[in-house]
DNA sequence: CGGAAGTTGACAACGGTTCCCATCTGGAAT
DNA sequence: ATTCCAGATGGGAACCGTTGTCAACTTCCG
């Protein structure tokens, strides 16, 4: 433990090239093709800093993490508001939903179990209007 | 291809193995699991097949699919009735919880957006009143 | 019963992720 | 600016769940 508050770390370029990386781009990518991406231009990143710096920034709450249905986990940079997703099952089309409703009752139905330090995934999908 | 009506196979020895386990079982069992509490009985089935078994039950939709957080692939026979988990994040405990508010919701949610042919999936993790 | 198509299982291959550890570096102290 | 070291890096091996391979076996139809 001890890590109430373990601060951010060190500034390194490779930490700001995944960051720019994904702030770049729009929508999920795995870690993998960030790795890549990076690879291909002037600031390599080697694999192990790639997951180890996405994980860090999931850990603070920075990007949102989401496991496709490969089993690949992926990131997107996000806002820090809470919100879960929409997406397409045919061309990955993404949109983001706020839900009070749903925070709403999963506190409830946790605090009716006795549950608490609640957290929860919920992920809609569906064929959007272009598919 | 030509697998446009593949039908349900043949019902041998392992496939009834399987199915059985699984039915025993109330909760989600990895495929692993079910490997290995198959090979300590009298009818031993191999690895390949669990899984081979597991993924045609899954497609025929005779059992639940659900990813853990490890990214393993968990499954369970399926009752005819949709509810989601709320699952201890320390000892594991799982209370099935129905919920017509979240139901609701995300169906709204994907009209909204014009999404159709909508599934979702909602997993509620905390930590149980005995942890 | 006989035979062909479906099924099985041991093991290799795979792909994503994590671990290890020698080397390097940011940035605070001097 | 220089020194110094806790923290960070990266390449490759290790891991682990899952899928592929293929010869041998079994189910079931005629």
């Amino acid at each position: 433990m001890t890590s109430t508050e373990p601060g951010t770390g060190r500034t390194t370029r490779q930490r700001r090239a995944v960051t720019a990386a994904l702030a770049a781009a729009d929508d999920f990518r795995s870690a993998q093709e960030i790795h890549d991406q990076l690879r291909t231009g002037p600031d390599s990143v080697g694999l192990s800093t790639v997951y180890r710096t996405l994980q860090a920034m999931a850990d603070a709450g920075e990007v949102d993490v989401l496991r496709s249905e490969a089993g690949e986990s992926v990131y997107r940079r996000c806002s820090t508001s809470h919100h879960h997703h929409l997406v397409c099952r045919s061309c990955g089309a993404t949109v983001e939903v706020a839900g009070p409703t749903v925070e709403r009752w999963t506190s409830a139905v946790a605090a009716e179990h006795g549950y608490t330090d609640v957290s929860h995934t919920v992920e809609i999908f569906g064929t959007c209007p272009d598919c």
